[in-house]
DNA sequence: ATCCGTGCAAAACCTTTGCAAGGCG
DNA sequence: CGCCTTGCAAAGGTTTTGCACGGAT
């Protein structure tokens, strides 16, 4: 964990690694795999830090995002969310699973979009730069509970 | 358009279709294919009624999205758009190219995704009742403009 | 008279910004 | 000192809500 937190901090350079920005990282370690929300970074850095403000929790999301140790998606819900970007994947292949009964939300890995991406350029003539997928449903502890 | 809006308003059904639902129709009908934020929407009311309130377009909006005339989408510039509901169409398959460069939003018919849920539904067990898809990149005459 | 729908203004919600104070080289 | 960062509070942008008025049944 340390480790991990001095490597990611190196992304940083030319600005200070404060231990605000320092708690925002751990909660987002800590919380891999998760797509967190402003307030929901702000709940969990409040835990160890009681005094931290939101805006600070906002302008370090900012900055994290910049430096690509975050990535930024809109669910649809109303806030932007935050995860950890993956190390090595190059930010464009991001799909996800938004499950309408408990909102929680999965990722999956396969790109099956290329083709799809490669009719588009070709017919529309629409360069792609980015993508963003999405499906919503249900995911299976949901689908159990209901049948249960 | 008469005949249009008379078939639409019968969705309607145990709701009044009073003059300003008429008109918010109608701004949807005279700009079929755009995907119009609330004050788009209010704007273009305010031409034929420069007295009707943005509330009211907004509770005509969800009301008509209720119905089945419209469809919400949100493509992350912090506002949701609507767009008219396809006739026969099941609702289900939206794809997007959201321009970059002019901001404007075009629909691409294809869908390639089938096999790419069945493979979600198989591996994860999520079932998947609706999807976003949604790409970013430029249109055509940005992308001539950018050369000019 | 009763509903429902409207317009207005206020509130709500998420996010950004201004600013004075703090931290640290 | 000078610069960056912080916390607070205020402001911003979009959407929702409370409320009294008004029109239609």
């Amino acid at each position: 964990m340390e480790k991990r937190i001095e490597v990611l901090s190196r992304r940083l350079q030319g600005y200070k690694f404060t231990p605000q920005r320092r708690l925002v990282l751990e909660v987002f370690l800590e919380n891999e795999g998760d797509h967190l929300s402003a307030e929901e970074a702000y709940n969990l850095a409040r835990v160890k830090d009681k005094d931290i403000g939101i805006a600070t929790i906002y302008r370090t999301l900012d900055l994290l995002e910049e430096v690509g140790i975050l990535h930024k998606s809109d669910f649809g819900d109303g806030r932007k969310r935050y995860e950890l970007s993956q190390e090595g994947q190059d930010e464009h292949h991001h799909h996800h699973l938004v499950c309408l009964g408990c909102r929680r939300i999965q990722e999956v890995e396969e790109d099956l979009l290329n083709q799809l991406e490669g009719l588009v350029e070709e017919e529309k003539g629409f360069l792609i730069v980015d993508h963003r997928v999405q499906f919503y449903g249900y995911c299976r502890p949901c689908r159990e509970k209901e049948r249960g």
